[in-house]
DNA sequence: GATGAATGAGGATTCATTCAT
DNA sequence: TATGAATGAATCCTCATTCAT
């Protein structure tokens, strides 16, 4: 909820102020940041900023809410049809994740930050959790409702080991892909069009769909 | 490398210091935590401090160091024999990672904090994660050569996951156990002898089991 | 370099600003002065000190800064014509020295203090120096083309001569009026104009002149 | 005034905390130097510390008084006959001045770092110059009754003339030699015998005999 | 709307010295 | 006599925020 003023702004302005502000939030932790410097690199005067922000956590917390809109517009490009099986689903999802943060390198960092953090307002982080838990039970009911999950299988717990595993699985694929010399962008444009990945997400969403199917002989 | 001197003080003005000095890292990022706040707390002089430390990143560098060293014992203590079998194995580790969140509740609080802390001497964090990696890497090599793994599993891949899961299980089973009214220690005095909490280590490695295991009819 | 915001101040809190530095560092080592005492003693926050100087250093700079420039401008205002003959010319230098210490008595008591301080930045109290020993060769290779001062005298030897008495010989003027009960402006407007005060320097510039000059019978 | 307990100690721990101390005011201001560096460095411990001198100014005095003693005995031992002709004296003493920087080079610093400052206890500075004052004022005399001082030159203008420079002239020459590149004892086992140097000295006593001395033809 | 000076609380750390052992 | 832990005042400096222009 930055002030009206800053949404007055011109673009490039505004972008500046965004693009200084994760840098600082990205090198700091939350109480180390200073909007001293923030307001240097950025070239507006202090007074200003409290123009446009009610304060430091206000900042904050509006970087948040462009991750999230930057990465639900993401969702909403790409998502495929859930219609094509669920770890099929699961897997194009995992793909997205990567590409998000290939595409806002800096913002989806700034995500992982906050995730030990305290400083946010209490609440704000939990909701994002139960947000991305929800969404995976929906994902779990459907794949029961399909009949590629087994049903004696807890929702909610599987829903957790979904989401501990996506929340470092894209990190963990870079961090894969680079140890192997690969660069993104290189082999068509994708990171996935390369076969080592291609291998570990096979790999991955062939373990889940062993553990969590219908398992017919049983 | 807190100083002799700290080594040298009576055990409960230790104790007092410590827990201070825990709570305060736990309230507050690195950066945040105030070295006046403590003194305050502890009742020591502040001078008195920096005869015991060198400075800030000495005391949280020690807490540290506690909590690896109690782990460690925890572990000796508890470790179950690696014969029965790499996934009852596992599920056994899982259980005394609970007891030690359980027995040492705000100092395992204060190692998931540091996850995204940026101030700890460069290395410190990455050193921990890869210890932790390896381990799991060398038990998914057993448990190939046990022939309960397949062995095409990539045995990288297959630690990031694990640690993934097990890095957050402990917590998410307390949270299970606290929402269903459960509390630590009332029947018989482990968490673990209560069904529910029974049921869902039962399947999470019931999971991991067939997502991992040889499987006999590919 | 003070931040432009101390030139924007009011002439009149500069001028406490720099009184009180004056005093301070008068007072004490420049490692013992203390910015909090200046930002009492002048009346400013001090937060706001920060903001008109980048640090201690950078107001004990300006403090030299101030004297250079005013010794400058005093030099510049009384300078006599050269032409009169080197040791007339050297005569009237000693005069002006005195004067700008009647001037600006606490100013010209920071530039002795620094000659032992070690914590300016290098190079500083040494160029000063150096300045001043240029200055006094160049006045004695024109000496020595007006065929005042004997050519084998070797130049070096004696600018440091001329700059170690210069460097005193003020002060002890100022303390001979003051013994004699002297006090500068009852007699005329200067300390020159006293009798005895004018015989010292008689005597003095005789000295040198004697001990420098072409050697008639040699 | 150190206690008596320091001059108890055996003599090679003396040694090391004096030289250690000497290090420690070389390197810092009076009010920088510090009790704690010393203890450390020198291996003893702080209360120690308290039980050998009154305080960090007792110790700092207590250099200076091992200054005044060494040059005392370094004079006695050196010191030529006044008979010789008071220039020749005063040569001699520039040379011993030098040969005493020399042989205590870090002792002779100390003393020149405490010219301008201001931490020596109220008149203990001054008295040393008084002394040397009145010694130059009486080796003045002596030039006049033996007639090679102007009877009309005032004793105190010239002893303050004299003071000043020789306050000066052993680091003057002691920097020209170096600039020079003689290094003491290469050439007979003293800076003197070096030709160069020589004539240095002889051209200052020169200059000072000149403007000294009863002029015969006026 | 923009500015940037003013503020003072608070930060980590070092110090000389005392004193109980 | 030797020790070294305890002390708390003092150091420089940074901070987020306010507010008058």
């Amino acid at each position: 909820m930055p002030k009206q003023t800053f949404f007055n702004l011109p673009a490039g302005k505004r972008k500046r102020i965004i693009d200084v502000a994760i840098t600082e939030f990205l090198e700091n932790d939350y109480q180390a940041a200073s909007i001293s410097r923030i307001c240097a690199a950025a070239e507006i005067a202090k007074g200003s900023f409290y123009q446009y922000f009610t304060g430091k956590e206000d900042l904050y917390l509006h970087l948040f809410e462009l991750m999230a809109t930057a990465k639900g517009e993401f969702l909403k490009e790409n998502l495929p049809d859930p219609q094509t099986g669920i770890f099929e689903y699961m897997r194009r999802l995992a793909e997205i994740g990567v590409e998000f943060e290939l595409a806002y390198p800096r913002l989806s960092k700034l995500g992982y930050r906050a995730a030990a953090g305290n400083a946010l307002p209490a609440g704000f982080e939990e909701r994002m959790q139960q947000d991305t838990l929800a969404f995976f039970r929906r994902l779990l009911a459907q794949g029961k409702a399909q009949g590629s999950i087994a049903p004696e299988i807890d929702e909610d717990l599987a829903a957790f080991m979904l989401n501990s595993l996506f929340g470092e699985l894209g990190r963990y694929l870079m961090q894969r892909a680079e140890a192997a010399g690969l660069r993104p962008g290189e082999n068509g444009n994708s990171l996935f069009a390369e076969p080592q990945i291609q291998a570990l997400l096979n790999q991955t969403f062939d373990i889940l769909e062993k553990g969590f199917r219908q398992d017919l002989r049983d």
